[in-house]
DNA sequence: GTGTGTGCAAAGCCTTTGCAGTTAT
DNA sequence: ATAACTGCAAAGGCTTTGCACACAC
């Protein structure tokens, strides 16, 4: 992320509004617990209120994305132009892919039009069992997504 | 939804499990607040705590199926089997409508297959701007959805 | 300098739980 | 009879906010 393009957004860069920056540029989807934890691992003092005043300023600004992957826990990630994708979510790993399907896309498009909707945005979330869990039968590694 | 059913499942029919059941004969999605408040207004004591347990039973138990389509409460609804659908949201007045489309089905399918996933279950939530709310470009009436 | 950002502790909100008493089967 | 249900109040977990101080521009 171009800390050059954050600033033109008029949004006062900081010490830890950078270090939460550069967390995502190494893991795509985070909650504010692990970007805590990841901070507080790395000596980086910030209070979890901090986090999630950041992440409120970043998602106004459009900066991030806000997802509710689990039930009581929001989730972020970076949004990058022009680069919608949806999910696939293993539930037990955690562990998460991105894809993108014009068709679906279109689809959607249709069913909105016949119903006289006009989208905004979409949540396609696909829940399963990643190839891994599947074959170990148990958690092997919680991700950190 | 059939009492009796419900009986068969080995669930335990009291009078609150009962008119929460009605209820959702008459509103296809409902959170607890508003199960609560409708309750509480047609002269029925309950508590929420004995409503988030019957919903939590009635989840358990697959009666009903639990979304997130406000960040910070569940919305919940009957499950009808074999009738899986998504939904269409109206971000502005909280209209539902319900849709399926067995193409989009499909192709997501094959996206699991592609990466290897076994697809437990998925969301697919548009969440848009309704036809009224969009020619009247205010909030007429909130939708109990 | 001045408007923002920050930490801490407290509070808010949705949801769950312990306990003692009640109800369905 | 007995296992499940209930209300109340308290607690849990995530998130927000008030306040006083510190920092970015």
């Amino acid at each position: 992320m171009n800390l050059q393009t954050i600033k033109n957004l008029g949004i006062k860069l900081t010490k830890h509004k950078i270090v939460i920056l550069q967390l995502f540029d190494s893991y795509r989807h985070l909650d504010a617990n692990q970007i805590h934890a990841l901070l507080i691992g790395q000596g980086t003092n910030i209070s979890l209120a901090t986090i999630y005043r950041v992440l409120s300023n970043f998602e106004a600004k459009n900066i991030i994305i806000r997802h509710s992957f689990k039930e009581d826990q929001s989730t972020y990630e970076l949004v990058r132009p022009n680069e919608h994708h949806d999910h696939l979510i293993c539930i037990k790993c955690n562990l998460v892919i991105e894809f993108f399907d014009s068709k679906i896309e279109q689809l959607q498009e249709q069913i909105a039009t016949k119903n006289k909707f006009k989208i905004v945005n979409h949540h396609l979330n696909l829940f399963g069992i990643c190839e891994k869990c599947f074959s170990t039968d148990y958690i092997s590694d919680v991700n950190v997504i």
